[in-house]
DNA sequence: TTGTTGTTTCGCCAAAATGCGAAACAGTGG
DNA sequence: CCACTGTTTCGCATTTTGGCGAAACAACAA
């Protein structure tokens, strides 16, 4: 991955910041099982309708989720698959400098 | 995956925040190649050095990178090693809906 | 001691993110 | 048509970030 431009950054950063919120973990925790109408994101989530919404909207402009209309309501999904590998690395503690090579059980790839 | 508790999650969201800005991927990028100094980066960086170190202030905080004076320098290393698959993951366009999973039906009020 | 280089911390201020309730929209059914 | 349910948008107050220059630190050399 040699050289990256300044948008393609600008994008990456976007995923990540979108990513970067503990709702919006929640929400994505949720995810990671099945797609789910708002209406079970919010009973799962703190706040209120128009704050998990939001969150919505910023995890779909980043493009980690993508949503979906059926009938009266809007299905969500996780459309960047990655993020799940990368949660479970973290979730193993995935921690460890490369350095001394003894990186820990991480299921990256 | 299982159970996430609000602390995991908190600190997750913080890995993710870190990482979710321009500069602080510049860094990561050139950290994924090999430890740098400080100097090193701000080179690269397009801020002044007080701008750079306190981004390098934040990743180290959450636990993405960590440093080690040496003589008169501080050397700053990736110490979550998955960051980089996970960055490549982006950099293929990893995009694509994974879960066709059914969802029952809202089970709203 | 004084000076020099490499790095972090400190104020300060501008810009962006959060959360909330009200209001607006979009389908569906009466 | 109107009412109702599910969802998004809007306006606003509050909090958090971002970047900058000056100043403070730390380790070492003269």
């Amino acid at each position: 991955m040699a050289k990256v431009t300044p948008v393609q950054r600008k994008q990456r950063a976007a995923v990540f910041k979108a990513l970067g919120h503990p709702a919006r973990l929640r929400i994505i925790e949720e995810l990671l099982g099945a797609e789910r109408c708002v209406c079970e994101l919010v009973e799962v989530s703190e706040g209120g309708w128009s704050t998990v919404s939001r969150h919505l909207s910023v995890l779909k402009a980043a493009g980690v989720v993508e949503d979906e209309k059926r009938g009266l309501q809007v299905y969500y999904r996780l459309s960047l698959p990655c993020v799940g590998t990368f949660l479970d690395c973290l979730a193993g503690g995935g921690h460890r400098s490369a350095n001394t090579g003894a990186s820990k059980s991480c299921a990256c790839r």
